[in-house]
DNA sequence: CCAATAATAGACTAAAGAGTCCGAAATCTG
DNA sequence: CAGATTTCGGACTCTTTAGTCTATTATTGG
């Protein structure tokens, strides 16, 4: 709907990192399984997010990936454009040639608010803020829901 | 981004009938000529549209497609659920499984707001206020850009 | 009825997205 | 240094979406 597959993977990785509070390097195949995620694809998109520089990466044993620089430096936004660039954001909602220039059809301006708010949501709050509101306990990120029933 | 681009292709099409104001059918080659769509993906489309009830359709000459209600009855939401489904509204952001049920991720407030927001624009106005909206003159739709330049 | 026309249906091809596999290269341990 | 471990890179397969082609069916006009 919004993000490719390997976008939402890239979210969810991410968020989880941020709110794991590891200290040293966690390894993809971890990753992986915790978030149940197909790991070699898993891997590709580390990847990505370690050249755009929001994942620091080692090889060899104790190696593994971690967030390249404070969690409260870093968007949801910046991930998002690590992975899935931010083009889809500057279309048409029918595909059409951008034509904003003064001649919009009926459609543009309440995409373009929408458009706005997705912007907002991924640029608005950093990882670390996030983070907190996982820690706090009212929010679950992982699949298994509570096993409490 | 955020439709198909049978979907796309879908609403372009019946806004263009919608404001074309034709009295009779408009053959799904004339569409697809005039929206620049690929003749044979269209005529699929104008096929579910029409299965849908959205359009009536007429074989042999003097055949075509036409709004099978008229335009103030029909939203656009119509459109896209005949083409993409409704599915991808249900979706969690993050591809996870959908965990309203209070305990929501710190995402999910704000992306529901988002698709609230989607869904209003899809079901709020209908294709007869938009037509009026594009022939009031400050609207265009065809690719070709008033050729004035 | 006959021929032309236009939608309909379904098989088919092309391209993109998602996911897998394997062979490096780097890093740690001993 | 040897061997285990883990990321990195590219090639590969599978699935879905996009787009093409062909045959069929219904309709109109002569
Ligand atoms: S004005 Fe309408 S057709 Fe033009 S870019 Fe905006 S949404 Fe698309
Ligand atoms: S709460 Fe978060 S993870 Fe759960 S469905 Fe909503 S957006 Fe997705």
């Amino acid at each position: 709907m919004l993000f490719s597959k390997a976008g939402e993977y890239g979210l969810q990785v991410v968020l989880h990192l941020a709110a794991g509070q590891h200290d040293g390097f966690v390894t993809v195949r971890e990753l992986a399984d915790r978030c149940d995620i197909p790991f070699h694809f898993l891997s590709k998109i580390c990847g990505r997010l370690a050249q755009a520089g929001i994942l620091h990466s080692s090889k060899g044993p104790a190696g593994g990936v971690c967030l390249a620089r404070p969690a409260t430096g870093i968007t949801l936004l910046e991930v998002v454009q690590a992975i899935d660039g931010l083009d889809g954001f500057d279309r048409c909602v029918l595909g059409l040639e951008p034509c904003d220039d003064g001649l919009p059809c009926p459609m543009h301006d309440h995409w373009h608010r929408l458009k706005e708010g997705v912007l907002e949501m991924l640029s608005g709050r950093n990882l670390g803020e996030l983070a907190d509101d996982l820690l706090s306990g009212n929010t679950t990120l992982n699949k298994e829901k509570t096993p409490a029933g």
